[in-house]
DNA sequence: CTGAAAGCGCTTACAG
DNA sequence: CTGAAAGCGCTTACAG
């Protein structure tokens, strides 16, 4: 059995292709007989129609690519990002749309180029894409919206959550809660949430008249488990003479790491040290203590993008930018 | 500027479609001068060949399509499955294809079909794929290789770890450090994974006289961390009843929730109750106390399944069945 | 209601 | 070394 086309089914109903293709799309007119007959068929042999060659004169792939940037290599399986891919599966699903997924650790031009050539209906960029990349993509006209990217661009759908806010919400929680001597471990600035997060946090409470001293405040250069440990642990002397009560990390996987420090350490969290983070993963829930954090919704973040794209490619008019999502915070055993 | 197509760069250089053509495949003469003008034209007008277009001539897409099936919700976000497709992307890219991420719920033969119809060059199946949709794709003739399935299938290349071997591993490491009375939560049965783990396991222990009663094995019907927490949560009473030194769970998941709970009784891990949990997700390591279990070389999985569907495609003669992996006892805290 | 023809953007023999 | 022609599997006006 050949590759079975449109032809063969003219062949055996008998008519002509033009007839089957307009029964298959539905539009234009068709006698019923020949309707039945070709339905039948189709059916009886399982007859799928060909995308590539739709696609070709239709100029429409019904594909969407994800771009997903990160230096370092998990990147389906990163907590954070594989619920926002995740998500836009089930949308892009739902939508009709088959999606590529390509990851790149250079932020080679590469893996835009495949894109180009696969002529993508649109593009996903997810995280850190740097402005050559959007460059490019702009200029080959492809639609395209960003999730959490470190960049705002003009005139384009971005989608991030109110980091800021965020920021502000653990500065409230932890004060209500009565610290004030809060140690701070700060991803990487150059990236746009936890710039915010960390700024949300420090303007609350500058605000509420506890500043926070620029030594309490430690950058991490990557924001992973393995840089909150080494932070925690390097600076272990200088939080003990501090006095500090409580941390605040600028996502999950820092406060996990940080948290695992302190617990080789035998310290009680939170009786002796009170811990907040910021994303709400997965692992947040399920460490022991589990991690009181400001969830985002990566969830909402995939179906709008989605969404948004979906109206972009369709060429919708009137398409208005997302609000920001507004973060919540949960509130867990780590601080209670 | 509208689409950008071989017959422009032709018109430009001056020369036929069928020489830019041969000179961008690099395939067939063409004299310099033609060669170096054409070229020159490409770089200066970024002309990128239309895949689709390529595609529909060549018969070949140089894509894959990868199938993921879970019942429940995180899907390229899973801390196992995650990994593997995070190799088969990488590993994808190297060997030029370009990679569809479907996931699928309900196991309906939807997905499937939108592979069909886009003429993957072949597919990757992942997980507990049901015998009617490795019918239904067989059917289509489309080379596919599997990766964790539930089934063995004749003639087909299926990707799995030793399982049984690591079943065994786990009992010879606990044995070893003379646990005798050992609680096991084993995942859900009809797959063939946590089927084998825990026959491993059993064997072993039969085999050197310290057989496992029945009563001993709790079987979970998802191989979530919830459930191991339930689980450990419900049997409770029976475990210290039963004077049970340590556990075995078929996977990291399940290990988890039940530590989880073990710590919420401030149970002292492993000085009281030693744990043992099967795959070595990234979250095995953070745990704190950090987990001991059996590594199951995703990496390897991904890329292995990648490069012989690319076999496969290639209709490369004589591909060898790939040897299954051997897994690897990891020791960590929560045995030590 | 239906068929012939042209075309989507390429590649691939085949002449020259 | 190069160009004209046919074809990949569809869809879409356009006649009839």
């Amino acid at each position: 059995m050949d590759n079975l086309t449109i032809k063969e089914i003219a062949l055996r109903a008998g008519v002509s292709k033009s007839t089957v293709s307009r029964v298959i799309s539905g539009k234009g007119y068709s006698s019923s007989g020949a309707r039945d007959k070709i339905l039948q068929l189709i059916e009886e042999l399982q007859y799928k129609p060909n995308a590539v060659a739709r696609a070709m004169v239709s100029q429409r792939t019904h594909n969407i690519g994800v771009l997903i940037y990160r230096r370092h290599h998990p990147i389906a399986s990163h907590p954070f990002y594989g619920k926002i891919l995740d998500a836009i599966l089930m949308t892009a699903a739902s939508l009709n749309y088959s999606v590529f997924v390509t990851t790149d650790h250079e932020m080679s031009l590469r893996s835009a180029d495949y894109m180009m050539e696969k002529r993508v209906d649109g593009l996903i960029l997810i995280s850190r894409l740097q402005q050559n990349v959007i460059d490019y993509i702009t200029k080959f006209r492809v639609p395209y919206v960003m999730v959490n990217g470190s960049t705002e661009v003009d005139g384009v759908i971005h989608i991030v959550n109110q980091d800021e806010e965020g920021g502000r919400m653990v500065a409230e929680h932890l004060t209500n809660a009565r610290h004030s001597r809060i140690f701070v471990i700060a991803g990487p600035q150059t990236h746009r949430s936890h710039n915010l997060r960390l700024k949300g946090f420090i303007n609350y409470m500058a605000q509420i008249g506890i500043p926070v001293p620029s030594f309490s405040v430690k950058y991490a250069s990557t924001s992973t488990f393995g840089e909150g440990y080494e932070l925690m642990s390097s600076h272990w002397e200088q939080f003990r003479e501090g006095g500090y009560t409580s941390i605040f990390a600028t996502n999950d996987m820092i406060a996990l790491g940080a948290m695992k420090f302190l617990l080789e350490q035998s310290i009680r969290i939170p009786d002796q040290i009170a811990v907040v983070g910021f994303d709400d993963i997965d692992f947040a829930a399920m460490f022991s203590p589990s991690l009181t954090t400001i969830r985002v919704d990566t969830e909402e973040m995939g179906t709008q993008a989605t969404i948004l794209l979906d109206k972009l490619i369709r060429q919708e008019q009137n398409i208005e930018n997302p609000k920001q999502l507004m973060p919540k915070l949960i509130f867990r055993q780590s601080t209670k």
